[in-house]
DNA sequence: TTCCAGGGGTAGA
DNA sequence: TCTACCCATGGA
């Protein structure tokens, strides 16, 4: 079955706020890469597959407008008003659409450097509909390829998640992935050594003992939520920070062989230096130095989509 | 074949 | 707190 084939359709407006982004959102890193979320250039559509509180699928379509994102929503049963209402929930958590960055943008005004990312709306980082899959995708970051972080996603989705029509998989809950075996994830997910962690997070979860979702709303300290989350086996620094990143807290650079690499290129002409030179460059920009640090080190992408 | 990717855990000092 | 060593996988 093809999606749309035998499906119910619904379609519905999002107010968005204003100085939002929508395509800056979406190519805000590489999340929007990774499935369930899939961009179709060409027609210029945003579609990520949610998996509703009650296990309900709903493939969401966007569309961007000029002060709004029409939605087309595919599903097996035509959408209550609770569900409906979820989507819309999930879709603007993803995409920021809640985050007041007015005093982040003030600060960037302050730069003449910076003064770009207001102009253009810059700053919303695309997240997961939920912490748990933020998480295990960070974890499939970490020392590898791209292109591997790739391969084992899609393989967690396709093979683990429920699928829907015949070319979308949701992605795995916490209750399939504490399910299956580290040998399967080995063999099958391709995730090596990560194995027998992502099992022991998935089971922390489902179990529930460990609430991820309350990290989106914690008003913990930001030093406290950085622990707790580093607490996950298989997230270090580089992993925690730009975890971190996706709650809304920017303190922390998140360094990893990638920036690196840029931050040499753009500010030592391609000379090594060590993560403490890197980390006191960015030092007074305080609780924000680490949107700053991304949006700075991805900038080159920006113009080549928005010229400005 | 070796090296390195959007690193992290652990033991030992 | 710091260092050394180990850990899978895929692509160059």
């Amino acid at each position: 079955m093809k999606l749309g084939d035998h499906m119910n359709t619904s379609r519905f407006i999002i107010q968005t706020p204003a100085k939002f982004n929508f395509w800056l959102t979406v190519y805000s890193h590489g999340w929007c890469s990774l499935p369930p979320f899939r961009v179709d250039k060409e027609n210029k559509r945003f579609s990520q597959l949610l998996q509703l509180g009650d296990g309900a699928l709903a493939y969401c379509t966007l569309v961007d407008g000029s002060s709004s994102l029409s939605v087309e929503v595919q599903s097996a049963k035509r959408l209550t008003p609770k569900q409906q209402s979820e989507v819309k929930f999930k879709i603007k958590q993803c995409l920021r659409m809640e985050e007041d960055l007015d005093e982040f943008y003030t600060e960037a005004k302050r730069y003449s450097h910076y003064r770009w990312i207001p102009k253009i709306g810059a700053g919303r980082l695309l997240r997961a509909p939920t912490v748990f899959e933020d998480v295990v995708k960070m974890m499939c970051t970490t020392n590898c390829s791209w292109a591997l972080t790739e391969i084992m996603i899609k393989n967690l989705t396709t093979l683990i998640g429920e699928k829907f029509g015949d070319d979308a998989s949701a992605f795995p809950t916490p209750e399939a992935l504490a399910g299956v075996s580290e040998k399967f994830v080995r063999k099958n997910i391709r995730a090596g050594y990560r194995s027998p962690y992502l099992i022991e997070f998935a089971e922390r979860v489902a179990s529930g003992k460990l609430d991820l979702e309350s990290w989106r709303t914690s008003t913990l300290p930001t030093v406290e939520l950085f622990k707790e989350v580093r607490s996950v086996k298989g997230i270090g620094e580089y992993a925690a920070g730009n975890l971190l990143r996706l709650l809304g807290r920017y303190d922390y650079l998140a360094l990893d062989s990638w920036v690196r690499g840029k931050y040499f290129e753009l500010h030592k002409n391609g000379r090594r230096v060590s993560d403490r030179t890197i980390e006191k460059h960015y030092a007074d920009f305080g609780k924000w130095r680490g949107l700053f640090f991304w949006l700075e080190m991805t900038k080159y992408w920006y113009e080549q989509q928005f010229p400005f």
